[in-house]
DNA sequence: TGTACATCAGTGAACGCGCGTTCACTGATGTAC
DNA sequence: TGTACATCAGTGAACGCGCGTTCACTGATGTAC
């Protein structure tokens, strides 16, 4: 028996899977980014995870568990991003600048994910908490940095309510191909970010 | 018989409708604000206009040509707000504000028809050459009063693109209820967007 | 170390549902004469 | 003004489909003794 046989024999006789809550989340995420969200169903994940239809339902109680769970996946993902990409930077705008770059790239780089964290169906999931919380984390970090700046002409729960609108509207407006980046002389995202924070860089200091 | 009865018996005894197209594109306004999106179906969308199942079909060739036209009417509506409030004002400045106030008004009051316009289900939909048309005129507004300021220190595309990015991630955060607005002690909308616009209101002169 | 047993993850079949769409048809309407 | 006819909007029945979810079950696993 060669390996990718036996390997194959070894996926089909094991009864209990171990690991099927985060295989069926893993299993979203693939399917998701492959061939969109309409594509996701208890059906067409279980069958991609190697399981009848109805194991899912030992560890999620319905679909919207599930697509809440795939959801929370991606808002700590960007979070994570956003954090890494802002660490070692150094003046408010230059963070401010990172965090941005962080989330439009997270959102290109998995775009039917982000259109997944954004979704109606997911904003019509009131009581997962969790969720909730972490979704929060983008708009948290922000707000850290716009709070630590020197000179606070400009109150900062607004002024962060204005960076993150930026940042989420265009983000969402070049996910959904409303913008095209290209048309805009800019080599990359970075450069177009910077471009557009420097409009107000004076409030940034 | 009295007239209510007359009415009735009139549309009962219709046997063509005469302005099915408008009425079906009326009863999907409705029900998409009364129950939501997923509730239009073609199914549903006949039977609220009082006609069998497979008549829409004489006007739309399948549901997705139907949500296109839906979403126009949305656009088309919201670019005549746009143009209603923002004309008679002097200044960039305040027709910028005017602008972005129309915007975020028309989706507060038609929340889920602004949900519509910008879902993915519509996103997917090229060849709808007029649709993509209606849908560029808010840029165009912005774009048009941007570049009538005197002193075009900034470059107006990204100028038009961050004003625009700002104007539709607000309204987005809003509608989805990720900004509760009674948390700003801002009085109104309009209190609100002068108070966000007027982080970079120097370059707008 | 070996056996009995409780637990519960995963099975396989079935449910009912609403959906988009097709199709042969019917009958209201407007037009040409 | 009245009749014949073409058009085509709307009918009613049916199709096939994938979906979420339930349910009684089976068998792998870990633990207590």
């Amino acid at each position: 028996m060669d390996s990718a046989a036996e390997a194959f024999s070894q996926k089909k006789i094991k009864y209990h899977h171990g690991e099927l809550r985060g295989a069926l989340i893993e299993s979203a995420l693939e399917i998701l980014e492959r061939e969109g969200m309409e594509s996701i169903s208890m059906r067409t994940l279980a069958k991609a995870t190697g399981v009848t239809q109805a194991a899912p339902y030992s560890h999620f109680r319905d679909k919207d568990e599930l697509l809440a769970a795939v959801a929370e996946t991606g808002f700590q993902r960007l979070a994570l991003k956003m954090v890494e990409e802002a660490t070692g930077q150094t003046g408010v705008q230059a963070r401010i600048e990172k965090l941005m770059g962080a989330y439009v790239r997270f959102a290109v780089a998995n775009k039917k994910l982000f259109q997944l964290m954004f979704s109606r169906e997911l904003a019509a999931m009131k009581n997962y908490p969790t969720l909730a919380m972490t979704a929060g984390k983008s708009y948290s970090l922000i707000s850290a940095v716009l709070s630590k700046r020197d000179a606070s002409s400009e109150d900062t729960r607004f002024l962060t309510v204005t960076i993150w609108s930026l940042c989420h509207g265009l983000t969402t407006l070049i996910v959904d191909d409303k913008i095209k980046l290209e048309q805009f002389g800019a080599d990359d995202i970075d450069a177009f970010i910077r471009r557009t924070v420097g409009v107000f860089s004076d409030k940034l200091s």
